[in-house]
DNA sequence: GCCAACGTTGGC
DNA sequence: GCCAACGTTGGC
């Protein structure tokens, strides 16, 4: 089993919002490293839900990928955000997989919580200066730390 | 293949 | 809203 962090902006669908729904296929990824990150992923693997771009930017609850990467169909859209016209259905560019709710936790962990404790998630792709990915590995450790965090 | 221009991300 | 950091685009 392996660990990830994704980010979203809570604005546009948040823990509440997958909560609701429970579960949501991963559209939009424009970022080749993300992607390359959701095809690299497996059922079951544990995810560290985070909001960005909001008052207190952290991590607010776990998810879990629920299927194999598959082609963002939202690319071949044409009146899409995520249209990319040199995709083809023969050749799909971009990848997603399903993410399924698990838990919000009972308060938020955030990212200056995390930063605080930096000495104790080595190395965190989070913390990495100007790191914009929103998909990004999770090591066991890590992951192990930010549930105690909680 | 270089690199300037431009667009986006995301914390603050 | 600002702006640093970074990715992508496209002219040459």
């Amino acid at each position: 089993m392996k660990y990830w962090l994704m980010k979203t902006e809570p604005d546009a669908f948040s823990i509440d919002d997958l909560a609701a729904v429970g579960r949501e296929p991963w559209s939009g990824v424009r970022n080749y490293q993300a992607r390359n990150f959701m095809k690299a992923m497996s059922v079951g693997d544990g995810v560290l839900f985070y909001h960005s771009n909001t008052k207190v930017p952290g991590i607010v609850g776990l998810a879990e990928v629920v299927s194999e990467a598959y082609p963002d169909p939202t690319q071949f859209v044409k009146t899409s955000d995520y249209y990319d016209p040199k995709s083809t259905q023969e050749e799909p560019r971009w990848a997603l997989v399903d993410v399924g709710f698990k838990r919000k936790f009972k308060r938020i962990v955030s990212l200056e919580e995390l930063k605080a404790n930096a000495d104790r998630l080595d190395e965190f792709a989070l913390l990495r200066r100007g790191s914009r990915l929103s998909v990004l590995p999770v090591t066991a450790g890590q992951w192990k730390t930010i549930l105690s965090l909680e």
